[in-house]
DNA sequence: GTTTATGCAAATTCTTTGCAATACT
DNA sequence: AGTATTGCAAAGAATTTGCATAAAC
């Protein structure tokens, strides 16, 4: 299966570049500045995955979030997703944290996956709601 | 809101304590000796929650899995939930890795809430493959 | 011209909600 | 009796899939 470049593939990585936070389906789509079906984002997203240029992982709220590899770390070598995501429960910007956490396992134990993921409040939304009191 | 005890409660939190996995709504719904609506389940479980006896927590399929507190840490006192929970993708069991994890925050970050998940394979189900070659 | 990508509709899966009936206290 | 709890059905949200059409190579 070889790929071809598209203008919605296009359409998908330029937003997901020019927005500096990870994306839902549902906020991607809202970005978009051509309208472009639900199924055809996701197939967009999971093909870019599968391509190891977008990673994806599973907020709290159970929904899949896509992030650009490029905004986690190195490119290419080191690459890995042992970090955690932040989502800002006031501005509904998500996160990489960039810091590669160490989870220790029992003995035996292997990983396959990792999802680590934090809700709060981020420093630029906390220092407003000071502001506000 | 005054709680009540019934015989569906009695029966989830019995399964809850039988087995020493975090459930989602459909495992925990087929180990039921008793049929009981799934909204009634949830319902349980989510109750179970607020009262603080149980934990809820995402998997990265993106499901709800529910565990009893008792199985991670202490009692009451040390009562966190900054701990990674564990998917055996051979077995299906699911437990909470009891170490509390630290994640360093950017400066002015606030953490509201925590989910760490690992999916992998469990020390018996490693060492069982390790016998099938 | 072949094959990948897209759009549309429909199907799946997980979870929640409204409401009437039931059961606890 | 009064209210929490249940069951049933229906609604909702997120994601996937089948298939015909359109677009890339």
């Amino acid at each position: 299966m070889k790929r071809r470049s598209t203008a919605s593939k296009e359409e998908v990585l330029a937003v997901l570049k020019a927005e500096e936070t990870a994306m839902s389906h549902d906020m991607l789509q809202s970005k978009l500045s051509v309208s472009m079906d639900r199924a055809t984002i996701y197939r967009i997203l999971n093909r870019f995955c599968e391509d190891g240029q977008v990673h994806k992982f599973v907020g709290d709220d159970g929904k899949q979030y896509f992030a650009l590899c490029i905004n986690c770390g190195d490119e290419t070598e080191h690459h890995h997703h042992n970090h955690f995501h932040f989502k800002c429960l006031e501005c509904g910007k998500v996160e990489c944290l960039r810091d590669e956490v160490e989870v220790s396992l029992p003995k035996g134990y292997v990983t396959r996956s990792f999802n680590g993921f934090i809700s709060g409040v981020c420093a630029g939304c906390s220092s407003l709601k000071k502001g506000e009191e």
